[in-house]
DNA sequence: GCAACATGGGGTTGC
DNA sequence: CCCATGTTGC
């Protein structure tokens, strides 16, 4: 191990690296080297005498754990690292209950279900129950069921509950509480869990098995939890039971980073930490080495409008750097068109790779204006989000003879091979099936097994069988033969991968090509050889619950492949980019239209924004759009109100530099820099200006709407003064808008905002006292 | 049972 | 516009 690893870190930092044990909370500002303090923290305890098996240290996505992993073993030099329990919490959790869930009846080769696979459950039982599938949507119910586990609600408690309920009699929807029960006892009859029952059968056994809560809680004396603030109800229990007997719970989070309500998590849960436990150390890393002076004060002004944060002060030592420009264009094709082109041109311009690149958008539907401009000036790029490889058909399909051979109970999986490929298996005979499962309370796979005796007919009498030979010659490989085998043999027996390959349609050789790539990756995983001492599980069963919590972000082979990365901002949450593209920002579509209804919503998309800020190390571009296509028709729509938050010191909002603007709104239109960029955006902020001098919109050639009035002279001899003293009523100079008066002061303590009116230099202002200069006159 | 077509509906984010 | 589902005709 490096004996000067302490050195490397800034005084907040050594000081949560230092403190082993009781609990600690580290809000850890963007880009203050979070990840750098919780690698080394751990490398810290295992030096101070922690086994690495009483680690656990759980994280949000598989990729923040690899890194983790990595960086931890960087530092301790040797494979000490590989014992320590590093992961997401869904991950962590299904490694668990593979050893637990039998306690509750499950198989421990349950299956996982995603997403798709919860909601078709779903559709069968809403179908089921004679309700109509159009007022009770899939998804809608699959989002209900899944908040109520988040909160650790079963279907029992759902359906006394009268919140709840009421809830959904006012939505017209009294039946959830009963497909929620059925959708609970079918996943059970099928040995399977979907993601939340990962965090809730968890906790439901540390509930009610004392002796495993036990085991656990001596096993994991020393807890990290990476980006707390997206912790659930769910999650916030299990880790309060975990951590109960030794308290050395470790927590690192952002509140102005929590973006994911919509997943069950609660802010409140970083927000109270401190009144969780007794005697918690906090330290707050505050210092930003990631951003220039432009950008983060960007952040900071932005998430200050914000109500009841944890107070911190993020700040940098890095340049000021380049302003952040806002841009505005006619369409979303020009958008794209924009975005591709100054991509060019800072390649050019500043020598940059592809891969310093990174467009951001709310959505994903939004990727396509990029992909297109991107693709006509061969610029490569790569998409993350959407689905992911284990998500398409042809590979679920494969997929589920896997998971059938592992688990028979699963219906789910059942249903989609039965007669793929085509066996003779039809719509009545699988109806029948499902009857008489139901009839005898036994699983589908059994009355197939006794098919014989249930009086099937002849020729799909033979069907039958002749499958359920199939897939047990599948399970009989399991005990002899490596999974790899085993999924080679389906494709085999199937026809699966023959059929495939003789289908010679751009899509099939496609559909080829990903199943040969599952087969590769099935290869990879049972081949990796074992590290001296470590014992990897590499069961078929290991193997498929891995999958499932795979996402696209994690096929990362070519990481450092050099592409223009686009992504939704939330699955950029943990990167960094030298330069960012922010897009799409305009009312209804970032603020979500979904998002605006009460302030909790709204402060959600903010913080998100501000995520989408803090992401840039160097340059930041912030588009947005005139109209845009959504389902078919053009629609307008307003710049988003977060472009008004903005300090106009550190924003250059006319960006034209150089030919791309040219060429971005040379196509079509004469004049769409004139119409588009002045008239609506530039008169809201005129008019938020009273004292601006007044910029009509009639439309000029190019007008050059600079906020920054750089006019004023400062007064000989000017010194900034300490902005602790400055208070509303004074008349202040400013370097550069000249003289003012402050009407206002908002914000935290030691972030204080000032709203001052410039008369000469461009009216009302927000000015952030810690970065401002301001000498007070009287 | 399947391919070709018609219809309707979608309002985010993701383990 | 784009996808997923339902309907029709072989």
């Amino acid at each position: 191990m490096k004996a000067n690893y302490l050195d490397e870190l800034n005084e907040q930092q050594r000081e949560a690296v230092t403190h082993i044990n009781g609990p600690l909370m580290i809000v850890a500002g963007a880009g203050s080297g979070k990840t750098k303090v919780l690698t080394t923290r751990i490398a810290h305890l295992m030096r101070n005498g922690v086994d690495a098996f009483n680690i656990l240290s759980l994280t949000f996505t598989n990729k923040a754990a690899r890194e983790m992993k990595e960086r931890v073993e960087k530092i301790l030099g040797g494979s000490e690292a590989r014992n320590l329990y590093i992961g997401t919490f869904h991950s962590v959790f299904a490694r668990l209950l593979r050893a637990e869930a039998s306690r509750l009846g499950y198989p421990s080769d349950f299956t996982i279900y995603d997403t798709d696979d919860a909601k078709s459950v779903l559709k069968t039982i809403i179908n089921e129950l004679n309700l109509d599938d159009k007022h009770y949507k899939p998804n809608f119910v699959y989002n209900r069921i899944s908040a109520a586990k988040n909160s650790l609600m079963g279907p029992e408690e759902y359906q006394l509950d009268h919140l709840v309920q009421q809830e959904d009699m006012r939505a017209n929807r009294p039946m959830i509480g009963k497909i929620y029960d059925m959708y609970a006892k079918r996943c059970f009859k099928n040995g399977a869990m979907d993601f939340d029952d990962l965090l809730f059968k968890m906790y439901v056994i540390l509930k009610a098995f004392p002796e495993v809560l036990h085991k656990y809680q001596h096993k994991f004396k020393y807890i990290m939890i990476d980006e707390y603030q997206d912790t659930n109800p769910a999650q916030y229990e299990i880790i309060k039971l975990l951590g109960a007997v030794n308290e050395n719970i470790c927590v690192v989070g952002d509140d102005a980073q929590s973006i994911y309500s919509f997943r069950g998590a609660t802010i409140e849960n970083i927000l109270q930490f401190e009144k969780d436990y007794d005697d918690v150390k906090v330290v707050k890393l505050e210092q930003n080495y990631r951003s220039t002076k432009s950008i983060l004060n960007v952040a900071n002004e932005v998430i200050a409008h914000n109500k009841g944060q944890i107070e911190k002060n993020l700040w940098t030592d890095n340049t000021e750097g380049d302003t952040i420009k806002l841009v505005r264009t006619m369409t979303d094709n020009e958008e794209g068109k924009f975005v591709a082109d100054t991509i060019a041109e800072q390649k050019l311009r500043n020598h940059y790779d592809n891969r310093d690149f990174v467009i951001l958008y709310r959505t994903n539907a939004q990727s396509r204006s990029f992909e297109e401009s991107l693709r006509r000036k061969a610029i490569p790029y790569r998409i993350y989000g959407g689905l992911s490889f284990y998500q398409r058909k042809e590979i679920k399909d494969f997929v589920a003879y896997l998971r059938v051979t592992m688990n028979t109970r699963d219906e789910e999986s059942l249903k989609r091979i039965i007669n793929y490929p085509v066996r003779g298996i039809g719509k009545t005979t699988i109806e029948k099936t499902v009857v008489l499962s139901n009839e005898h309370n036994i699983t589908m796979w059994e009355v197939l097994e006794r098919a014989k005796e249930f009086g099937f007919k002849s020729g799909t009498l033979e069907a039958i069988e002749g499958f359920v030979t199939m897939i047990s010659s599948f399970q009989a490989m399991l005990g002899k033969q490596n999974a790899y085998d085993v999924a080679v043999m389906v494709g085999k027996s199937t026809n699966i991968v023959k059929e495939l390959f003789n289908d010679k349609t751009t899509e099939g050789l496609a559909r080829y090509e990903n199943v040969q790539e599952l087969l590769n990756s099935i290869k990879e995983f049972t081949e990796t050889p074992d590290e001296e001492g470590e014992l990897l599980d590499k069961s078929m069963g290991s193997y498929l619950q891995q999958i499932t919590l795979l996402t696209d972000a994690d096929q990362g082979n070519n990481e450092d492949s050099d592409v223009v990365k686009l992504m939704t901002i939330h699955a950029a949450k943990g990167l960094e980019f030298p330069v960012v593209f922010t897009v799409g920002l305009e009312e209804t579509l970032f603020p979500s239209g979904m998002s605006i209804n009460t302030r909790e919503e709204l402060e959600e998309e903010r913080r998100l924004f501000y995520v989408a800020i803090t992401r840039a190390k160097a340059r930041l571009w912030l588009t947005h759009a005139n109209s845009r296509y959504r389902f078919g028709n053009l629609v307008q729509n307003e710049p988003s109100r977060f472009l008004e938050e903005m300090p106009d010191k550190f924003i250059d909002r006319s960006y034209a530099g150089g030919g791309s603007v040219r060429n971005a709104f040379g196509s079509g239109s004469t004049n769409g820099w004139s119409n588009s960029n002045a008239n609506n955006m530039f008169d809201r902020m005129q008019k938020k200006s009273p004292a601006a001098p007044a910029q009509s919109s009639s439309p000029k050639p190019m007008p050059k709407p600079s906020s920054v009035p750089v006019n004023h002279v400062p007064t000989a001899g000017f010194a900034p003064d300490d902005p602790a003293g400055m208070q509303p009523g004074m008349e202040v100079e400013h370097q550069k808008f000249g003289f003012g008066n402050i009407t206002a002061i908002e914000g935290a303590p030691n972030n204080r905002i000032a709203t001052i009116v410039f008369p000469k230099g461009g009216g009302e202002k927000k000015i952030m006292l810690n970065y401002a200069k301001l000498r007070i006159v009287k």
